[in-house]
DNA sequence: GTCTATATTTCGATAGAC
DNA sequence: GTCTATCGAAATATAGAC
């Protein structure tokens, strides 16, 4: 599998050779399927752009923010489930920035590529929320991202669920400041 | 600058020629400097390899993680100072995991290249620390470098200094969990 | 669909003059 | 220290038979 070539070698550093090899046939056979060597980056990259719903416009829809962190909570949730079960996609995207970025600059592909990462910057930047409770947002997706993408080399001892349930858990922690008061005034402290 | 052109395009995708027009002068005028492409790599690792102190030998000395909390939130805060002001030899390292891979696997660089991140897997692997908490010790890297890491982009806006705060309160209260009884018996609660 | 060539290009690296 | 010129290797991609 492409895939795991990738996650191994990185894109750069993979020859369509090997990855033939490793599929069985020879090189000349993956330009019956594959047009170009960005072409099977490509589906990679879609297979994981299909996983996430359109929960981000969600976020988007509600001027003042206020159902913002609980729709966040819900969108961390579904994030750490997505993670937790699709991890080698996630870990392709990390391990390949500049890879995958120049699949977003290709001549080709101009139009197929929405990009996910996109709507997620436009979100973090408009001040519609408080900026300390969008440092603790991205910061949740770094902590999803940092203990489930590890868990191979890292915690590579302990089940997938119930590391998720460990990082649900400490990023719930992390999303609900100590003094609540100051960003949710009225909610119940502590 | 080399750093620069890594960051932007990937390691790989790199030329040297692109590298020495940059600088001024030609390719060739390149290897009166350095022997390989590997070694620009090299240099700029070791950059940051030298800024990051001794402090993890610490967390292995204690035998009952008593002191490792502490310890640790010294730590991520020495972290957090070198991530804002180091930013592009950080980045450097998140996007081309590959190539810092393949670095440490050359058979030149044997000795030279101790790597941090094997340090801290051999941490996060021992059991002296409740799981649950090493979880949220490995999320607060996570969360800081995604802030961090990002932050040219995402917080574009932000001056540093005041991101780097927001940070250090967010990861505070991770690494505290709300029923911190259950791990530190005895600790005062909120 | 998969094969055996082969074309084409790019890049890392070297040689040797200045 | 920097140059011009070139080598050799490896990779993407193509042509055409089966």
């Amino acid at each position: 599998m492409a895939l795991d070539l990738f996650n191994e070698q990185g894109y750069d550093k993979t020859s369509l050779r090997e990855i033939a090899q490793r599929l069985g046939f020879t090189k000349a056979a993956l330009y019956y399927h594959f047009e170009r060597k960005e072409d099977i980056l490509l589906e990679l990259h879609m297979r994981l752009h299909s996983l996430i719903p359109d929960v981000l416009e969600r976020l988007e829809l509600n001027g003042d923010g206020s159902e913002s962190a609980e729709t966040w909570s819900i969108l961390i949730d579904h994030l750490i489930d997505q993670v937790a079960s699709n991890r080698k996609l996630f870990l392709l995207h990390e391990r390949n920035f500049p890879a995958m970025q120049g699949l977003a600059r290709s001549e080709h592909h101009e139009a197929e590529h929405e990009d996910l990462a996109q709507m997620m910057r436009s979100f973090f930047a408009s001040p519609r929320i408080p900026l300390s409770q969008r440092v603790r947002m991205a910061s949740s997706i770094g902590a999803v991202m940092s203990v489930l993408m590890g868990a191979g080399e890292v915690f590579a001892d302990v089940p997938t669920a119930e590391l998720a349930g460990l990082v649900r858990e400490a990023v719930h922690d992390l999303l609900e400041p100590r003094d609540a008061s100051t960003l949710r005034p009225g909610a119940p402290v502590g």
